[in-house]
DNA sequence: AGACTGACTCCAA
DNA sequence: GTTGGAGCCAGTC
């Protein structure tokens, strides 16, 4: 197990239920902001069993950047049954449920 | 060691 | 909003 994976994994481990994170961000919570592909390399090698919650880890645009489309769809009813809502285009706001965000969704 | 792959991002048309 | 091309990085053979 190399030393970068199991700092993904603390990482994406935080990631509390009903938020999701980019690649680029837990890249960047890693000091390695230009690692976005690395964490998806790192993330690829895990499956449902894992304790790692790596389907909280979605892309920039928020759209699941898997291309195995049935996976994909079963990680979405995941996501969406820990409260993480999808639009029509299978796209989460990432400003209401990323995990990053400064501010919460109830604004001024 | 060297080459390929891809669950990423950024930037310019 | 899309599309194409170019960097970057870890995993695998």
């Amino acid at each position: 197990m190399t030393d970068f994976r199991t700092r993904v994994y603390e990482t994406v481990t935080r990631i509390p239920m009903g938020s999701v994170c980019s690649y680029g961000d837990v890249a960047a919570l890693l000091g390695k902001p230009q690692a976005a592909r690395g964490v998806g390399a790192a993330l690829s090698v895990l499956d449902e069993t894992e304790e790692v919650p790596w389907w909280r880890v979605v892309n920039r645009s928020g759209e699941i950047s898997i291309s195995h489309l049935s996976l994909s769809r079963r990680l979405q009813r995941v996501l969406e049954r820990e409260g993480v809502e999808f639009d029509a285009r299978g796209r989460i706001d990432m400003e209401r449920f990323g995990w990053d965000r400064r501010d919460g969704p109830s604004g001024p």
